[in-house]
DNA sequence: AACTATTTATAAGA
DNA sequence: TTCTTATAAATAGTT
């Protein structure tokens, strides 16, 4: 795959030898790579260069693919048979046949591999995760009602404070409508000095039944204190 | 480099994964073989298909691969026993984590466990959930398209032996009643001798245009063959 | 390190 | 599994 075909024998030429060596060493690093992955098969490449230096990859881990390779070809070091290690061994053995187990069931929840079911298997499968899917929209559901609730409550507690607040303003107002003509007579009573109810630059007397108005939270917001007027006003402190 | 390009993940059809892991094993075997030769390098490869079998190929030896690369990579070999007990050890708790990851994530996806999970998630799972019982669904539903496909199919078939059945069986009553007249004369020739177009014991002449009335086998039956009248007729043996 | 003409590997289909 | 073939990918030789 050149612009030439070559006979597979050592490169005389020290040079072009070595840059061929970098480049069908990562190709060969990339398909081990490719292999594991598409064929689910646990793979180790070691490669020494002429000059020593090592490349290797693995798929899991070197140690694993030695061990495993170790004791497929049966040259367990002769001599260390430890009970041990064979406990952790078939520990081992059955974790890895458990996660398989659970893998392939996990697969087929995801609807992957669907092959070789019957048509029973995938009715189960089907009444499982319709099952599924009914739990967590109820969870769901449940959240987003609770947080309807609390955000409910909030609001109306917050519309208690702006009630209050209006109380609170109107006395203050109608004092200082009796200080005013106290000061300055009774011309120009209405219409001035509105600068003096003002809170936080919005003027409240332009509305004085607030409505409690809040805006929901969207469920991938976190943030339940949307800057609304009304959160602004609950911010409000009274003393 | 195929027919067609494909992305490197996990193959899902167990079969093509099968038949691609053949393929690539091999190229990956031959190109290791390439590169030890073309540039005097040591090459040692493993390959663990997910079925356990092993393959392998080493420039030298498998030992004196991993002797070199244990040296490389300053680790005490994997032949020490101490080390090698807690490479097991190490192995099991690693498996043991994934074991119960998957576990977990599998429960959720079971609609159980669902305490702690944000809205967000829950849309997620949600979404995963629909998904694979879509998947599911298809695969059912073609399943089952297919197993009727086949019933109408063979219904089709039966119908038509039927037919022709039934023109052979009026030939031979036709046939049957010359007879008659020729042994008997003309008296009594209708209402007798029933007995001989009888099959199974049933009478074929009390329903002459034998509908096809075939019984879809349910999900859980492997046996299409039903023992209805239509099969049964189906079965006889004409020459 | 790029560039490309070619060879090689291999995906898909029988 | 093995063969075929169209196409993708790798790479030999060159700049």
């Amino acid at each position: 795959m050149g612009r030439g075909k070559i006979v597979i024998r050592r490169i005389d030429n020290s040079t072009s030898r070595q840059v061929t060596f970098s480049k069908r060493r990562n190709g060969l690093l990339k398909k081990a790579k490719e292999l594991a992955i598409l064929c689910d098969a646990e793979v180790g490449v070691m490669i020494f260069s002429s000059t020593g230096k090592l490349y290797d990859f693995a798929s899991t881990s070197m140690r694993s693919v030695i061990e495993r390779h170790n004791k497929a070809k049966e040259e367990n070091q002769p001599g260390n048979p430890t009970s041990e290690v064979k406990f952790w061994q078939r520990e081992a053995a059955v974790l890895r046949q458990q996660l398989q187990n659970l893998q392939e069931n996990h697969r087929q929840m995801m609807g992957e591999e669907l092959t070789g079911l019957t048509v029973k298997d995938l009715q189960n499968l089907e009444s499982q995760l319709e099952m599924s899917l009914r739990g967590v929209r109820m969870k769901k559901d449940q959240i987003l009602m609770d947080e309807i609730q609390e955000l409910t409550r909030k609001g109306n507690l917050i519309h208690k404070e702006n009630i209050e607040l209006y109380k609170k303003v109107n006395l203050i107002r109608l004092e200082n409508m009796e200080l005013y003509k106290k000061v300055y007579g009774t011309r120009d009573v209405n219409g001035t000095n509105k600068e003096l109810f003002v809170t936080n630059g919005q003027s409240i007397e332009e509305d004085p039944h607030v409505p409690v108005h809040l805006q929901l939270s969207q469920p991938q917001q976190q943030n339940y204190e949307t800057p609304t007027r009304a959160t602004k006003l609950g911010r409000l402190q009274l003393h």
